[in-house]
DNA sequence: CTACAGTCTACTGTTAACAATCCAATCAAC
DNA sequence: GTTGATTGGATTGTTAACAGTAGACTGTAG
């Protein structure tokens, strides 16, 4: 039993393997916009590029398709997922189930040191000046704040389900172009709520909040996806 | 989980490929018990076995620690997974998220077509012999329902995080020995009530009927296992 | 007996060559 | 002009050999 005092401060090293630095760098290569949506992934191109064989490729795209931000057909190859308003349909509907579930086990089982990476980051919000934020920074506390909470729910088959979604929303994110100041505000007001809520364990007010929080994501989701490509209706 | 025989009309003939094979071999090799729960998974082994080299073998070990099935880690292999209450606990909390969902979808998108599998289930279930209905057979009918439920919401994301749960489903549906006249009778009654409801287009009586279905399903399961393993409580 | 260093083996991670498949271009037949 | 077969190049699926790591095993010292 006194095997080993201390447990939790030294995990075991999570070792990296190539393919991880190539899905590393190829989701990069995606959020970023350098490989455009419909683009064909061709393994020996990457292979040579990232100087790896085809076999970390080849894994390194499988995840990305569980991730969602690939299409991969049998003896056709992998294609940069599109996304269309059916997309945005499917992937919010299941985010709000995921979501739901996530604060109602956050208040249940999450501690002070789980919540206070979100703590963390509404400040380091707070501390960016207004002028120096940008979309794609916005986005990233965004997705860091949702995956904190999910982190906090304990739950890690949870936690599974919202990675296979996480990049896609990162998408979504990135898509406006504009950083309205009213944005701003409420994204901050709107998650410092979230937070109060679950910190005091009241299930049923952080399941309407959350609900409230992803409906209105959606609702300016869709609206802008109307406005800018009302072509592809999915 | 018996497949489809019939194909989908004017679609691309799936194009199997070895690594469909090995995880299928793998899969049934696993929830027949062939492989017990915390064995190791050797690729070398696998591949003579199998006559098939290593690099099908791994990519069908990563399908199957995506459904949840085996469980690797970096350098050291891939083990056959144990499940324990946590992980049960875990694995209907998510499943009745995903559920509530499905047959919300359901009501709302599903064409007679998509519903006419489930009652074939059900015809098939009634057709069969008590005598020589097995635990198995049971199984295989109730995660072939919820499956065709899970296709009549039209959600591809979410029907790919249903998959993830489904093996794992299974594997505790085959584990209680008994088969008492009166769970045949009632598992009867209660899938025909939720198709029933389904089928009505009433949301909120389809999203109850489906919360008592699991949360009834877990509580057999959390009996079940406290009965049979009351020690790892994990 | 316990603790620790060095070796050894079994296994996974990676590579590069080989085989099978798709797809577009070409051309013949109707 | 459209349909259907053919062929060649590009690309994926598969294999087998090579490289690196983790864990067991020995032996030694305290």
């Amino acid at each position: 039993m006194s095997k080993s005092p201390i447990t939790p401060p030294l995990q075991r090293r999570e070792r990296r393997v190539l393919t991880d630095d190539v899905a590393d760098s190829l989701r990069e290569a995606i959020l970023s916009g350098r490989f455009k949506r419909g683009e064909r992934l061709i393994e020996d191109e990457l292979a040579e590029s990232l100087n790896v064989s085809r076999g970390p490729i080849r894994q390194a795209i499988f995840r990305l398709q569980q991730e969602g931000l690939v299409v991969h057909e049998t003896h056709r190859g992998a294609t940069v997922a599109q996304i269309s308003l059916h997309d945005a349909s499917e992937i919010y509907s299941l985010r709000k189930a995921l979501e739901k579930l996530a604060v109602e086990q956050a208040c249940r089982n999450a501690t002070e040191a789980d919540l206070a990476p979100l703590d963390a980051i509404l400040l380091l919000f707070q501390s960016i000046p207004r002028a120096s934020m940008t979309r794609r920074r916005v986005a990233e506390l965004d997705i860091d704040f949702h995956d904190a909470l999910f982190r906090a729910a304990h739950h890690g088959r949870l936690y599974r389900a919202w990675e296979a979604l996480r990049s896609q929303i990162f998408v979504f994110l990135l898509l406006r172009d504009g950083l309205p100041e009213d944005y701003l505000t409420s994204w901050y007001q709107a998650h410092a709520r979230l937070l109060a809520i679950v910190r005091s364990q009241d299930v049923p007010a952080a399941i309407t909040c959350i609900e409230e929080h992803i409906e209105a994501a959606y609702g300016r989701l869709k609206e802008h996806l109307l406005e800018t490509e009302p072509a592809q209706a999915g």
